[in-house]
DNA sequence: TAATTATTTAAGCAAGTACTTAAATAGAAT
DNA sequence: ATTCTATTTAAGTACTTGCTTAAATAATTA
């Protein structure tokens, strides 16, 4: 209870009901679950991006695939297939595979639970309409 | 079997072992969930972002706050913290409620499922260590 | 009506993003 | 060894993002 004491509160209006509570309950939530934020975040923001999320679309559903099939499927350039996967790979959302020369990428165990909720929401449309 | 052919493959590497059926049943699968995708690659970009991210997990909390709670729980102006609702709202991520002058935002219904598997993979950590 | 409060909007700018093309690596095949 | 293939890296650039400050709305109160 003292450790609200602590917490800085600046207020941005000047309203008579503010919940000052509330707001502090609000900082300390935050606080307790920063790291975690700062995690998923990271991978949201990934994820965010609409060819990243159809890389990892495929990913889910093919296992894993090459650089040069990703830039077939998705009709773009190598090197810019190369540096989305290599954004992925810096933040350990999906890890490799070489087969000679071929590197094969799939979705890391770390992060494929979470993933996995997230790409079950894609789903498929009737065209019939 | 025959719409395959009229689906454009152009290859970005020689390669002999191209598995050429894969590709277009990629392509085909991707045409397949393009709106789906399109929506959830919006919503997903919005919660990419940390401040975001953070403004959706408050709200899951507290069900409703105003610019000026998210302003002193983020620590943030409010000018930047209205953009960050505007932008939200007008995907619809979120939903507003008027009480006087204060405008009170919460998470839209027609998202609250989904966001909410994702926030729910927030999770506190022990600061004991 | 005038002053106050909460919120939004607009303009400006620094930083970040996502491509492009060209060059560099690295393994495979001749 | 030299050439070929798959991939990565680097430099350059147009576009987007997220803040700032100042001004505009809109509801409330004196």
């Amino acid at each position: 209870m003292l450790e609200r004491i602590y917490m800085k509160l600046e207020t941005s209006c000047i309203r008579a009901e503010a919940d000052y509570v509330q707001i502090l309950r609000c900082k300390e939530d935050l606080n307790a679950v920063s790291t975690s934020i700062e995690g998923i975040s990271k991978v949201m923001a990934l994820a965010g991006n609409k060819v990243r999320f159809k890389m990892l679309y495929l990913l889910q559903r093919e296992n894993e695939l090459c650089p040069c099939d990703f830039a077939d499927i998705l009709e773009m350039s190598v090197p810019a297939i190369s540096q989305h996967l290599r954004k992925m790979k810096d933040v350990n959302v999906i890890s490799t595979r070489r087969d000679g020369q071929t590197i094969f990428y799939r979705i890391s165990e770390e992060n494929k639970a979470f993933l996995t909720t997230i790409l079950s929401n894609v789903a498929s449309e009737r065209k019939t309409a």
